[in-house]
DNA sequence: GTTATTTGACCATC
DNA sequence: GATGGTCAAATAAC
């Protein structure tokens, strides 16, 4: 953003000066327009992780009953194995439970590392009332152990596809369907950023930000530095937001939403990414750029 | 024998 | 007191 603000400055002077060219100027919009864009669709990909239960978690230490790491997903368990869906990690049932008003009693997973690697991560699983094909399975926590990696890529579920509902605890449908992965990923972002307009081409910007190269190596970077923390999710996340591109299994998008490892080893810290603490962003493409008041020191 | 599941009891919260 | 979540002994499966 202070990029975007040095070039409008630039632009602000150029345009006093009458000395450039129409296309010099309308070059400089279009890279403030750019460095906006990309802005917001780093603070949209934060809001995102942190409305999951998410790959990050920063400045979520503490209590893996958070509310906010919860998050649920409908899956049809016609495919699952006997009635329970695989989603690439091994659970341990410790407890069931009728639930009033349900039909069908819920069911209590935790991970089958909790005592061997002190993984937190749960799950509940419960059947639809509505149809009972579809269990509703809402994951707790973060993944923190390590599992075969070949048990994580196992055929994904058919999940059944929905609109998305406000939920308490703030709970959120994952969309999906069964036409890829590619497309459910680019769902479940599309409608964390509501106001883009894709129709014209606008909504692609998002993609744009998370491929661009210099946007990869500022937030990959700590990669260097020794640890690759941020480096897997983000590689995760580059594909996520690119509609249509290669698939990924659902134990990938799994992990995404229920990442491993300590917040703590963050290289870049809670007070790198406090700055996105700031939920979900409705950024406006009418944003106020005629405005001079903006751009003033 | 080991591991996973079942299920009633217990606990915390509202 | 009702409800949801977890514990732990009993049981089943391998």
């Amino acid at each position: 953003m202070a990029r975007g603000k040095e070039l409008a400055k630039q632009l602000r002077n150029h345009l006093v000066s009458s000395s450039w060219s129409r296309k010099t100027r309308e070059f400089l919009v279009e890279k403030i327009l750019s460095c906006y864009q990309k802005s917001l669709a780093m603070l949209n990909c934060h809001a995102f992780v942190a409305e999951h239960g998410a790959a990050f978690s920063i400045g979520t230490s503490g209590s893996p009953r958070n509310e906010g790491d919860a998050y649920k997903k409908r899956v049809n368990s016609d495919t699952g194995l006997e009635g329970q869906p695989e989603d690439g990690y091994s659970w341990r049932k410790y407890g069931q439970k009728d639930i009033l008003g349900a039909s069908f009693p819920r069911g209590y997973y935790r991970c089958t590392h909790c005592n061997v690697q002190g993984c937190l991560s749960t799950k509940q699983v419960q059947r639809s009332d509505q149809d009972p094909s579809v269990v509703e399975v809402t994951y707790h926590g973060r993944h923190t152990c390590i599992q075969a990696r070949s048990s994580a890529i196992s055929p994904a579920p058919v999940v059944k596809e929905e609109p998305p509902k406000e939920t308490t605890n703030r709970q959120e449908t994952l969309l999906s369907s069964k036409r890829g992965l590619g497309d459910d990923v680019f769902s479940l972002l599309s409608f964390s950023t509501p106001t883009v307009d894709s129709e014209n081409g606008e909504g692609d910007y998002f993609v744009d930000a998370l491929m661009d190269d210099r946007f990869m190596d500022t937030f990959s970077s700590p990669a260097a530095s020794g640890s690759n923390y941020f480096s897997l999710p983000l590689d995760h996340m580059a594909n996520s937001c690119a509609p249509n591109s290669v698939q990924m299994p659902e134990a990938i998008l799994t992990e995404i939403v229920s990442a491993p490892t300590s917040v703590t080893k963050s290289p870049m810290g809670d007070a790198a990414f406090s700055a996105f603490s700031l939920g979900k962003v409705d950024f406006n493409l009418d944003f106020p750029f005629d405005n001079p008041d903006f751009f003033h020191d």
